[in-house]
RNA sequence: CGGGGUGUAGCUCAGCUUGGCAGAGCGCCUGCUUUGGGAGCAGGAAGUCGUAGGUUCGAAUCCUAUCACCCCGACCA
């Protein structure tokens, strides 16, 4: 990771160029002086996203934005490909609904927002200024929905009548909000973007399968697409989804060997069903309660992708969801050589158009402002974008271009003939792609350790001044107490019980040396 | 909700202790020189000093109230 710099010799053309800030990275500080920090600056370098005048809630800029588009449309033609459908269901939910599931009302009461009034009485002050009150208080308050389980699930007890309706497989793409304590861009803001996913079914194995069916679907996704390694599995109770029986996750490790939630899939059994009575006929003719499932990944995505993929540049976007994945930086030392160089510039940006990648036609963008080339190339840099093309009047002479994979740091830079350049990006992408992948799995290998005793538990997450932590694996028989204590004493917590047959052994709980048949992967997360 | 802190130009902040013309860096605008590794020079625009009240000849500065935001905890996609 801190070899980013490294590359291929560097441009035969060099002349006189400024020493001065040859090697000050782009962001300041560096992972290595404060994560957090760091993580912050990227998001402002890369402009993706600003806060906003609202407290925890976020402006996503085009950058930004572009990311979640490529996200979203992505993951909404492997939903469509396993059968969802989108609909979409009310911003706002009646109080009563939400009272309805007890553990579910329980576990979001405290983060959400109220709407109390439909009117506002507007008044001028002594000042002339307008001054506006809220009038006309709600007989029933509304909530802002933090997820939607108890609105569609009014919907589906209206449109699920007999076992010939199941199973019902929806998606909706919304905003939902959660009056957040302590929110960071993307990683956790009070409104963020998300899909969820909510279906019902006729038995309880078909329900199970869909959220195993999902879970697979996003790990997926993110290996392909994201470039981010996970380990899945499910949650410990006091983990779990308010009102779920079961919920499995995705956790993946980032640069300072936290844990962020990439992604869940909960098993609701029949609470929901209940709750809102979602019942159906079945084919031997009893009443029965449907079995339904809730899923969801967010633009948190986001945040996982900057603190797995960054570096000391900025951001460095995997070219399967870059908005953009090759810009072209024209280089006109003097006007007259203006013409030749943009028709050029053009040129290229068509034969890029005409390629694919991964059955997509590649974007690509001519960075036409009139900017010094040395202020251009760096913003590309911290926005992350995969590939960058420079033709000047050199390289026309030569009939070359420049081109630099962002993976390889900014120094890195080849010459192709350009007839040859065009038929090389699919392939460039690719291995920016899969290499992005690879570093990212050898440092979440390289710090996911097996933990046996209670001593080296501690050691391993107390030593973080000097480099530790990571996931330890440790076999845990423990009790929810035991969990909490643990959380208390060193802000660890379980991050999952694996699926992965490799977690499988026997063993005996490192805390509580009872028998064990697997083990779990303790973290720090986001 | 508990503890700590901060509000001054688009951004980051100095000035406040000890009241006396509203400041810096970055960014922005114009011109020239530049442009293949983050530009240089010259000129310029930009702020009801969070808000309300008070003390004073005079308040960014002192006093009172109030609002907002940030950081540390508990909650969380």
């Amino acid at each position: 990771m801190r070899n980013a710099g490294e590359g291929p010799p560097l441009s035969p053309f060099r002349t006189n160029m400024s020493n001065t800030k040859e090697d000050r990275p782009a962001i300041q500080p560096t992972r290595a002086e404060d994560f957090p920090q760091w993580y912050q600056q990227v998001v402002r370098a890369a402009d993706l996203a600003e806060s906003s005048e609202v407290r925890g809630c976020m402006v996503i800029k085009p950058w930004g934005y572009g990311l979640w588009e490529q996200i979203q449309s992505q993951l909404d033609r492997m939903f469509k490909d396993t059968g969802h459908q989108n609909a979409y269901f009310p911003l706002l939910i009646p109080l009563s609904f939400f009272e309805k599931e007890a553990e579910h009302a329980e576990g979001f009461a405290t983060e959400c927002a109220v709407v109390t009034h439909h009117r506002l009485e507007t008044r001028r002050d002594e000042s002339g200024a307008i001054r506006m009150t809220p009038a006309g208080p709600l007989t029933e308050p509304l909530v802002i929905r933090p997820t939607s389980e108890t609105i569609i699930g009014a919907a589906f007890a209206r449109w699920i009548q007999s076992y010939r309706d199941l199973p019902l497989l929806i998606n909706q793409w919304a905003n939902v909000m959660r009056w957040e304590m302590r929110p960071r861009l993307f990683l956790r803001t009070s409104e963020f973007l998300w899909q969820e996913g909510h279906t019902a079914h006729e038995t309880r194995e078909e329900a199970y399968e869909e959220t195993l069916r999902i879970l697979r679907l996003y790990e997926t996704f993110m290996r392909d697409h994201l470039a981010l390694p996970v380990i899945t599995g499910a949650k410990t109770e006091s983990e779990r989804f308010p009102g779920a029986e079961d919920t499995l996750c995705l956790e993946v490790m980032v640069q300072d060997r936290k844990a962020i939630q990439a992604g869940t899939s909960h098993f609701l059994g029949q609470n929901f069903a209940r709750s809102s009575n979602i019942q159906f006929q079945g084919r031997d003719g009893t009443l029965q309660h449907a079995w339904t499932t809730s899923w969801g990944v967010s633009t948190r995505l986001i945040g996982a992708l900057i603190m797995a993929h960054g570096d000391d540049n900025g951001i460095i976007v995997p070219p399967r969801v870059a908005p953009t994945q090759a810009v072209i930086l024209p280089v006109i030392p003097r006007d007259d050589v203006r013409e030749a160089v943009l028709s050029a510039a053009e040129r290229l940006e068509a034969e890029l158009r005409a390629q694919t990648f991964h059955g997509e036609r590649l974007s690509v963008h001519i960075d036409r402002r009139d900017l010094n080339g040395g202020v251009k190339n760096w913003e590309w840099i911290k926005k992350g974008v995969p590939l960058r093309f420079e033709i000047g009047p050199r390289d026309l002479e030569k009939g070359a271009v420049s081109v630099s994979r962002r993976d390889l740091g900014p120094k890195h830079r080849e010459f192709l003939p350009a007839i040859e350049a065009p038929g090389r990006v699919a392939a460039m992408l690719q291995e920016i792609q899969d290499g992005l992948l690879a570093r990212a799995g050898e440092h979440s290998r390289k710090h996911t350790v097996r933990i046996n005793s209670e001593g080296d538990f501690e050691a391993f997450f107390r030593s973080e001044e000097t480099g530790g932590g990571g996931f330890a694996l440790a076999h845990w028989a423990g009790s929810s107490e035991d969990e909490a204590r643990i959380k208390e004493k060193l802000q660890v917590t379980i991050r999952c019980l694996p699926f992965d047959p490799e977690f499988e052994e026997q063993g005996s709980c490192f805390l509580t040396g009872r028998p064990s048949q697997r083990r779990v992967v303790f973290a720090r997360s986001y």
